[in-house]
Formats: structure tokens, sequence, C-alpha cells
DNA sequence: ATTAGAATGTCTAAAAATAGACATTCCGGG
DNA sequence: CCCGGAATGTCTATTTTTAGACATTCTAAT
């Protein structure tokens, strides 16, 4: 199956130690704004507490979530070596702690320390196959088959043990490409199928 | 626009030296098969020369190309960062030359050098955030745009200056995850616009 | 030159998905 | 407690896509 390490998992404790030194540590409340879409901003980003919600706002104004990260996840990777502006909005899901490191301070360890170097890679090369693997997904798998691995990959990646996760059904269909209406019939069957439970606003998956 | 480098391109030149004097050159003739899907074998590869095509067997043995990786390209990180087997068939187009490095020949160069480490996080950073926009194609525009795009990255990837890329429709179809009577239509409208032209097993772009 | 296999173009009936509307339910704020 | 906006469930007509078949064209090998 799909492995995903967070950065923060792929480096020995003492590297952690080192980053807290040298970045510095925001504070966000639930629903902040930690950066919007399109922000030309450098510097790689670690949960250290709670959880961010990344989304799109489309141009006529609707919002839709598309990932979540958890503790340990880093993000912000493509400022620093695709040299992109942020590609998602992003804000926090409950009390949140964000380690930030600017291009410098990120260079300096990377340099020194090949270790940080190997958990950087590592994480990027795993969320790469993801990738792949959510496209082969996209191709080849049926709206109920997405679902389900959609709200798996969601559930890993932002540490929810179990239980609902803060999806509408409008955030599935966007993610998926389909209409909401298909997303509707979908997730009758699930749940006939006793895979889903769906809330106002969240989805759980059941059993495993 | 997107922006890929090769991993060569990322380096300075003498790293590239000295990978060539660590690591082993094999050679292939046009068509010879490089590795097979599901094979563990754990290493690094870059191409020197040539190109190498990506492509997956179906259980009923059906044969679809889904990439091809020209000069100073990569490939294999997964086996040295996710733990992955080979996911897809590769096999050489044209006369082609290919660097391997071991996994202990890759460890001791990335170890010591930061900036074949910087490289290679470049370039899988890079890779990563195409893979995401090739998603964003599939979720959310036409098969014809999704044709172009696709063929606008196989001709960058593959570093083919212009002219025909050696896909059948059944490839485009099997990539974009639709019929081919659906790739045949699309490929009517594109054709009429006068952005692509075919051949028997291959399709151009035109103008830019 | 011939031939077999492969790739392509094209068609039709059937199936699937969509847009768009509307009613209902839910939640949070006053 | 009430209200308004948001999310959901559901429906229909329409559009899109598919499966699957078949004829044609092309290529490479004999």
């Amino acid at each position: 199956m799909t492995v995903h390490d967070s950065l923060v998992a792929l480096m020995p404790r003492r590297l952690l130690a080192e980053l807290k030194a040298q970045g510095v540590r925001r504070h966000f409340a639930d629903g902040q704004v930690i950066h919007t879409q399109r922000t030309v901003s450098v510097g790689l980003s670690i949960v250290l507490k709670g959880r961010v919600c990344f989304g799109l706002y489309t141009e006529s104004g609707d919002y839709y979530l598309t990932a979540i990260l958890g503790n340990g996840h880093c993000f912000g990777e493509a400022t620093l070596f695709a040299d992109r502006p942020r590609a998602y909005h992003a804000d926090a899901f409950g009390d949140t702690e964000i380690l930030s490191l600017t291009q410098r301070q990120f260079d300096r360890i990377y340099k020194r320390e090949p270790r940080f170097a190997r958990a950087v890679t590592a994480t990027v090369t795993q969320r790469l196959y993801e990738a792949l693997d959510f496209s082969d997904d996209l191709r080849h798998r049926s709206v109920e088959q997405q679902i389900v691995r959609l709200l798996s990959r969601v559930q890993r990646l932002g540490g929810f043990s179990d239980g609902a996760l803060p999806m509408r059904q409008q955030d599935l269909a966007f993610s998926l490409g389909v209409s909401r209406a298909r997303i509707c019939q979908a997730l009758d069957r699930l749940r006939e199928e006793g895979t889903v439970e769906t809330q106002y606003g969240e989805i759980a998956m059941l059993n495993r």
C-alpha cells in the first residue's frame, strides 16, 4: 500500500530540536488564515500542532477544500525548489502551531545536515508517488472507489485517527472532478454498503 | 507556466563527472528492456543519451505508454526514498545510455555533496507539482485541453524539440482515462483547429 | 509484392453524467 | 427561539461518453 511518512517522522529527533531553535513558531486560532493562494513567499513550514486545511477559491468566489495536513507534515517546498507561489489557500483547523523556516535558515541546515536533506527528499518523493497514485484513481477507478481512497488519504495525512472528516460533498465533487449529484449517488451506495457515514459537512469512514 | 528541470540541468557540471566516475554506464539498443514493472531493485538512474519510455501492462496483456524521459532526467527515486518496486515498465527509445548508481553509491555522494542533494530534491519537487497540475487537468479541463497539455509535457520531458511524438491514440486514451472513441473525436477537433497533426502511431503538435 | 497484425476512423444504441432547479434539513448568530 | 445562509437530497431533460463492432489504412516482416 501507499506509504507516506511526515517530514518529522523521517528525521532524527535532534534535528527537529535544531529546526525549532532556528525557525520561528507561529500560532493560529481555528480558521485563521495561514497564507493565501498565489502569494509569493519563500520558506518551509512544518505543522507542530493542529492541522492545516488547503483549498482553492474559484473565480466565482466559491471555496473548495482539497487537503488537510496534520502533525509533522511540511508544506511550502515548492516555494524553495520550484520557484512557485503558494498554490493553495491555507488556514488553520483547530488550534495550530507552525514552525517556519526562511530560505536562509532552511539552506543552512539542509547543507549541514544530510539527514535533514534526506528527510526532505524522502517526504517529497513519497508525496509525488501518492500524487501519481491519485491520478491513477482519477483515470481508472469508479467514483465510489475514488471517494474511499480520497478519504483514506485525508484521514492519514491529516492524522485523523478515525471519525468524521470535515469535508462537504462539494469538496469531494471538486476534488474528483465530477458533479455534486454524482457524489450524492455514490455516497448513497457507499452508505448502503456500510462503508461511509455522512453528517452535515462531515464524512466518516467505517471499519477499514 | 510549469517548470521542470532535469536532474542534470540542476547540478554543477563537476558533479555529473563525479557521478559518472562512481556509477555504471549501461547501453541499450532501441526497444530494449531497461526494467520491468514491479521488479524490486534499488538505485538511481540517469539518462545520458537517448530516451526511456515508461508504460504499463494491463492484466489482459495490453501495453500503454505513459511517459518518456530524455537526456538528463532521472528515475528510480522511489526505490531509494519510498521503498517502492518499479512502478512502470521501462524500455529504451533509440540508442540509449543510462548511468546507474547503487544505493550505496548514491548515498555516499548525496551525503558528501549538498548540491547534489539539492538537485535531487528540486527535481522531485518539480515533478510533484507537475503531477498535481496534471491531476488538475484531469479534473477540470476538457479532453481536448488535456491532450494538448499532455503532449506538451511529453515533448518537454522527452526532449523532443518538435515534430512527432511516438504515441498511439490508445496511449492517450489510457493516460487520460477516456475511451479511444473520445480521443478520436477530440483529435478531430484539434486537427481542425490546426493544433495537432497525426500519423500512424504518432502525434505532432503544431505552432505553440 | 504479399500478408498479417496493428492502428485508426466511424457508426449506433445504450449508459452515464450533467446542469439546474427546487425542497428540505441543518447550523450558528442575533 | 427564530431566522437566514449553507449543505444536502432529489428530480428531469439534456448532453456526453461509452461499448463494441466493423471497415479501412498502415507498417513491418516475409
